[in-house]
DNA sequence: CTGTTAGCGCCTTCAC
DNA sequence: GTGAAGGCGCTAACAG
């Protein structure tokens, strides 16, 4: 049905041992045969047919990009930033990669699936974003899955995720996110502006990435002799707008003379401003708000939104890079990416007569 | 090296074709010897050899979504819906899919090089979300392209963009979306309310999507008998915040006693609103914003932004539903997705003196 | 219900 | 520089 190679070797009137030499272009073919061939392509539509040809070579050129929430611009900047290294477009010829994105949802269930699915494709290279679940058992399958996929020769990056395994030398290249000192430096900020009662909104309590924001706002706070009552003023949701909006109002009910709240991302602490506003209460006359991240929305807010800037778009990148074998691996096989403190406008001292 | 399906057919003292037949699960194997292949899969660690399965069966389980910006949530809420309905994760056994998500930066180029390695892969599916490029001999490729993956069996279905080709019985299944109505409905509603000198802020020229707004922003001017001057007040850019922020500068530069803008997208009217703050302007007293697909963060904007509100999550769905042919094909192949007028506090009327 | 037998379309030594 | 031939791992008829 489909135009094969044989046809076309039929109508170049060569082999078709040759017309695949032309096609993959590594091994030397007369200028005259070659032309003949291409044209004999061009005019019998033929396109490549990938299965045979992975089957042949045992592999593919399939790169797969594995996020949490593929609607959450925090994600969303990082695929584009890798798949944008990975291309799927830029050259016409050889190196062509097509880079995929697949959404697990934040599930354990669905990141093994895909795994599973990419392995099957024998996948040239896998990129895993953002944080990880925490259950034991999960964990301990992901880690084998992925020393699978590389003993298989998947090419494994982690980009804003902690290095899998405990082995020195993991499997995986790993760009991890400096998400502890980035929530500390914002918590410090905070405390510095004379805050003391401090609320805390963050996301689900098996993730790694709500694990280290949580201890580099804890850690802060310790340094302060502020850890008594911290328990109380933190608040567990997911990482969206609605849950910051109704962690926010729950605070409020515990305490509700608190003077400042720090949210686990952006969105979440851009549902704790709504919440706030809601409540008539002025930022950050009444109540100041910091978020993590700086995504592009927060410098937009009303009013601006202090956070912790992570360079998505050039963590993304590298991870991009490194997964088509373009960067050096880092030293130990591990580099962790730098967070920065934006602060703005949704921040400022308490007001007096706290 | 890897272990394949004879090894497991060796290790169960079976048939590799029982082993197949067991792992497919379409065909009839009795009870005992079905554990006995399971326990040997699940002992040797086996994975499938997808393309060695594609190659065989000439269909692959590959899902392509392709989408203008990955970044944008415009698009990752639909490809989130797309991607829930086509699976990678929900079931262990069969009608697994893997849908994955392919960024062409808005660029032709790119997605006819990802077509065509889709077209490569055999994919089951493939669905084009967003506005099309509407460069003459771009959208004859693309069609002839859409037309080829088609009758190779590819499913093809468009959501969120015109029908290709001019054929009545076109190769591909068209959710559109109903973006004239929506803009001339929204510029009505600015019309009522009292505004003469409105500035339009839009994408590229060359997409659809831009045409089809601007089209209806115009009908609604023509109605009241304002068509003079409106090229005056349009300007185009792209569709991000920046592009916004910028031509509202020059839109006031043009013609400083504007009381309204509406925008091609919210993105944009983000930007607007930023620009206009920037010059001391109150919205809506002084200067009334729309924008235009109602994305999550714009009943949270300050303050809440009029827009035209897109079923988005509703119609990725729906295109899942119609790519994997869990839904029947719409009467002539094309279904058109309302759009909802919702007016918010960005819009009010324009100011006395004026 | 299960085994046997052909390929699927391409890549890749090996000869020429 | 080019052709011939075998096999990658799996599925899909056929038999039995």
């Amino acid at each position: 049905m489909a135009v094969t190679l044989a046809d076309v070797a039929a109508r170049a009137q060569v082999s078709s041992a040759t017309v695949s030499r032309v096609l993959s272009g590594n091994y030397p073919v007369s200028e005259a045969t070659r032309a003949r061939v291409l044209r004999a392509v061009d005019e019998l539509d033929y396109v490549l047919n990938g299965p045979a040809s992975a089957l042949a070579a045992a592999t593919s050129d399939l790169v797969g990009i594995l996020v949490n929430d593929i609607a959450d611009p925090f994600f969303g900047i990082i695929a584009s930033a890798v798949q944008s290294e990975i291309g799927g477009g830029q050259r016409g010829g050889s190196g062509e990669k097509l880079a995929v994105v697949c959404n697990t949802g934040g599930s354990p269930e669905r990141e093994l699936t895909y795994l599973t699915l990419l392995q099957r494709q024998r996948a040239a290279a896998v990129v895993l974003t953002g944080g990880a679940v925490e259950g034991p058992e999960h964990a301990a399958a992901v880690t084998a899955k992925l020393g699978r996929l590389a003993a298989a020769g998947t090419r494994v990056v982690l980009c804003g995720r902690p290095p899998a395994g405990e082995e020195p030398a993991s499997a995986a290249v790993t760009l991890a996110f400096d998400n502890r000192g980035g929530a500390q430096r914002l918590t410090e900020h905070l405390l510095a502006l004379g805050h003391r009662r401090i609320g805390y909104v963050t996301g689900p309590a098996d993730r790694t990435t709500t694990r280290h924001r949580l201890e580099g706002h804890r850690a802060a706070l310790a340094t302060a002799g502020l850890l008594a009552g911290a328990e109380e003023l933190t608040v567990h949701g997911s990482y969206d707008r609605a849950s910051g909006y109704d962690a926010a109002l729950e605070l409020l009910r515990r305490r509700p003379d608190l003077t400042a709240i720090a949210a686990a991302n952006d969105t979440i602490a851009l549902g704790v401003c709504a919440a706030l506003r809601d409540r008539g209460l002025r930022i950050p006359q009444d109540v100041s708000v910091a978020g993590f991240d700086d995504l592009p929305f927060s410098a937009d807010a009303v009013p601006a939104l202090t956070t912790v800037r992570l360079p998505l778009q050039a963590a993304g990148a590298r991870a991009g890079r490194l997964a088509m074998g373009r960067e050096a691996t880092p030293p130990g096989g591990v580099a962790t990416i730098r967070s920065d403190l934006m602060a703005r406008a949704s921040t400022a001292p308490p007001p007096e007569k706290a």
